[in-house]
DNA sequence: CAAATAGTGTCTCTAAGACATTATTAG
DNA sequence: CTAATAATGTCTTAGAGACACTATTTG
């Protein structure tokens, strides 16, 4: 029952067990064609030696502001510089004893970047480094679990909204956005189909009018330049392919 | 080098900055074919005499079970008997300022659940009750922009997941969760169409085999009954009708 | 040259939506 | 009887996916 002792008890922030709250970012790239992990490496108990998400304490901030400085401390990026990183909310995650030293409610964020330059140059002690997704081992704390939710989140997103275009830079080709799919869904998809499919949603993708340099490596035409388009959502969305009819 | 045990007997959970972390309840339910949302007035400074959503502070429990601890108490129904409501976390609202007394971080839920009877049973002093959501005024603290954001995952929801039947009782017709969508998405869809689409979703409904006992009050045949299938995601999907296409 | 890739064309099948139709009930 | 509604049928069109094909480039 909310009581008003329990209202009242909230003036003095020291009368009721303390909480803390923190961010942590699941935070993506796509590396090599593959799906990558920002990860560190936990100098301190508990999970000392274990590998963890990027985070920390949330200060006088808001909670996306919080994640955006966490993140830009590992990746050793400035706050500013981190304009063209996807940042949302993924969850919140709270259970008693997840931490062993106290309550710790955690916010997760989930951020989508371009592929960024290996961490540590922060001049950090923590060992930062991006990770394949699949090649992650368990992780500190339920960091496992968060890391499980922000893929989903991720997986999902692609199909009805354009960020597949975070992971790439301002300027890229049809196949490039192909292989974000392609590696975030873990899926080969069909050159053509996609293709086709890419440039009939309305807004997904605009021409630069421009072409590649090259060829591909291994042969092949110029291919033409696009951006980011103005749409938020894509209509009629990109569905995954049917992996089995509808979870049961 | 301590230990981690070591490490966390000799932890002092008071050497930073305590943060209160709340939950708050979006609660949805369906009275005369319209979306109502459960609210109380709040009876104590800041915002005394204002509407608010139910919730309050965090205990020695699962973020979920504060919540569903919250719903339980404001509707006068026992925790147990929330079996038939959906519950879910809807986001995280921790900007600095939200609560003029103190940093308040607050877990949003989303509940979505069979018409209940009138609160006030319960017999604690706040005046609680369902308000049809198109007749909420403004509310306190940032309270508006949580219903606004739970509105727009319910109507979401409904598009993709068969969480419509958390609405509606055990049995019902395909008439009953036409309703649903009407109500929560404010348009009104086609009979027949909508018919056959239910029905051709694997696992969306299953038949009872049963019928109703009348016909609908200004006349027309007995309707069959059908209970939630299996299923918990709809392929394909049933979108709502195109507002506009794509929000740019 | 051969191999690889960008981009387009074609065909089939599913699904959405507009609309009509039949059957069954209340009043 | 009439009005209302459940449930089904028909038709058109959009879109997904399989596949073929052409043009262009690298080595």
């Amino acid at each position: 029952m909310t009581s008003e002792r329990e209202f009242l008890d909230a003036y003095d922030p020291r009368a009721f067990p303390a909480t803390a709250v923190t961010v942590d970012v699941v935070a993506l790239t796509i590396r090599d064609g593959r799906l990558h992990l920002l990860l560190i490496e936990r100098g301190e108990h508990p999970f000392a030696g274990t590998r963890a998400l990027p985070g920390g304490f949330v200060r006088e901030e808001t909670l996306e502001e919080a994640a955006r400085r966490e993140l830009a401390e590992e990746t050793g990026l400035r706050p500013e510089n981190l304009g063209r990183v996807h940042l949302e909310q993924l969850g919140t995650f709270g259970d008693p004893g997840r931490d062993p030293r106290m309550r710790v409610v955690s916010v997760a964020y989930l951020a989508f970047a371009p592929s960024l330059p290996d961490p540590r140059s922060g001049g950090d002690a923590t060992a930062a480094g991006w990770f394949p997704v699949d090649e992650v081992g368990s992780l500190a704390f339920d960091h496992g679990d968060i890391v499980a939710a922000g893929l989903e989140r991720a997986r999902s997103k692609l199909e009805y909204t354009p960020l597949a275009t975070a992971f790439v830079g301002p300027e890229f080709t049809i196949a490039e956005l192909r292989s974000v799919y392609s590696a975030v869904w873990g899926e080969d998809l069909h050159a053509g189909n996609f293709h086709r499919k890419v440039l009939s949603v309305p807004g997904f993708v605009e021409s630069t009018g421009a072409t590649t340099e090259r060829g591909g490596e291994r042969g092949g035409p110029r291919a033409r330049l696009y951006r980011a388009g103005d749409a938020r959502l894509l209509h009629p969305a990109l569905l995954r392919p049917t992996s089995e009819d509808g979870v049961r």
